[in-house]
DNA sequence: AATAATTTTTAGTCTTGACTAAATATTGTT
DNA sequence: AACAATATTTAGTCAAGACTAAAAATTATT
């Protein structure tokens, strides 16, 4: 008893986590991804680990050579790409069709990634007009796995007086999104830097038409695009 | 590494698909779900079939007697019930929204019906306005488990110019509903009896101001609700 | 009622994907 | 260069869920 009848290439769920985790992984690293950082990421054992990178050695998705950590190869990188695709879709139907707010599509869409059907993924795409981000101001890779980031700077970057509208967010979890959503800070929203101070590095900025105070920690985890 | 965080109850997928497997056989059944019925309709070998009908009987989900056969629990029942409302409440979201046709749901739907989350289902029911039948007519049962169903009739059951709705199916394998799609019968059309032939006990119809033949496999195999 | 046919269960095996503990490589430090 | 610390791999287990083959129970047939 098992799913999965004409598609082309079927990979377990197991599988599709870890590829998804040497991607994310890889963007940071740029060289080689180790074990160690996968096992990290995924929470689970070193062990366990080199167990999957073996059989995903195998199946042509990485390169593996044994102690010296992995890389995707095309192939893999192109199925890694279509897996975060249909999270970053599915989290943008949650949130702009059942009422999601951004810290609570992660979950969910942890789990419809998963599902098999070329159909469904671009009728979905194609239902949500083609959204290029995510909730989160993440890219959404197209269907041959190329994404096209914008050029964006931390807040923390920017100089007194200048301004952006915020993209994104380094840390996604939902403590920090909440807090974000109680400051009333969203995607989209203008925001000024109105003074920069030495001592803590926060930052005084203006949103909303309101002056708000914002911590070097808020600040090193928000995305703007300078205007 | 696994899902599942806060959430009541978890059953596996296999667990699920054998919870709803007795759930369909029982309806018809009536008695005791036997392990050879559940090990046809699953696909799978009735030894294996023991073993699962012992663990979700540990698990209160099922009453099983050695010998004996399975009858669902009331819990079991309101479990099943649930993963058959999610089943088709997603058909219906791929027909309506996702431009899937009648006889392309399954296969996905079998995927999506698995994914946890209160509110997703909540949400979706919502979103899709509280529908109460799948693309091929069955009822979704309630966030309670219930179903109502409505009065229908074997469409080889009407008389002589009597005439009804077209309200559902039994068989719903795609080749069944893509012939029907062919002769222009959907969900919905009103159909007049005009001859029955007691030979082959096939009948003559009328349906979208034609006239057509239908066999007697297909005339047991369509309900209609009369009028 | 006895035997044959069928159904169901048991016992033992396999695969996937996890784990622990031990062994081996690599890296860092003096 | 030698040793310590750290990272990685190997070897051996385990649980879930499937399987086959054999045993046991039930049902059907005479």
């Amino acid at each position: 008893m098992y799913l999965c009848g004409i598609i082309k290439e079927m990979f377990s769920q197991s599988e599709e986590n870890y590829l998804k985790a040497i991607y994310h992984l890889e963007i940071v690293s740029s060289k080689g991804v180790t074990t160690n950082a996968i096992a990290k990421k995924l929470e689970t054992k070193a062990s366990s680990v080199t167990d999957m990178v073996q059989k995903l050695s195998e199946k042509e998705l990485i390169i593996y050579k044994k102690y010296q950590g992995v890389t995707l190869t095309v192939f893999g990188k192109k199925t890694a790409a279509n897996i975060v695709r249909k999270h970053r879709l599915w989290e943008v139907f949650l949130v702009e069709k059942l009422n999601f707010s951004w810290d609570e599509v992660h979950d969910v869409a942890e789990q419809l990634e998963h599902i098999k059907s070329q159909k469904l993924i671009q009728e979905l795409d194609s239902f949500l007009g083609f959204p290029t981000h995510d909730p989160h101001g993440d890219p959404i890779p197209d269907d041959k796995g190329n994404l096209k980031t914008i050029e964006k700077s931390l807040l923390s970057t920017l100089a007194k007086n200048e301004s952006g509208i915020c993209v994104g967010v380094i840390d996604s979890s939902s403590e920090f999104l909440q807090f974000l959503d109680k400051k009333g800070i969203t995607l989209g929203k203008q925001i000024t830097v109105l003074e920069k101070e030495d001592f803590d590095d926060s930052v005084s900025i203006l949103i909303n038409d309101k002056k708000l105070s914002i911590s070097q920690k808020i600040a090193t985890n928000l995305f703007v695009k300078k205007r």
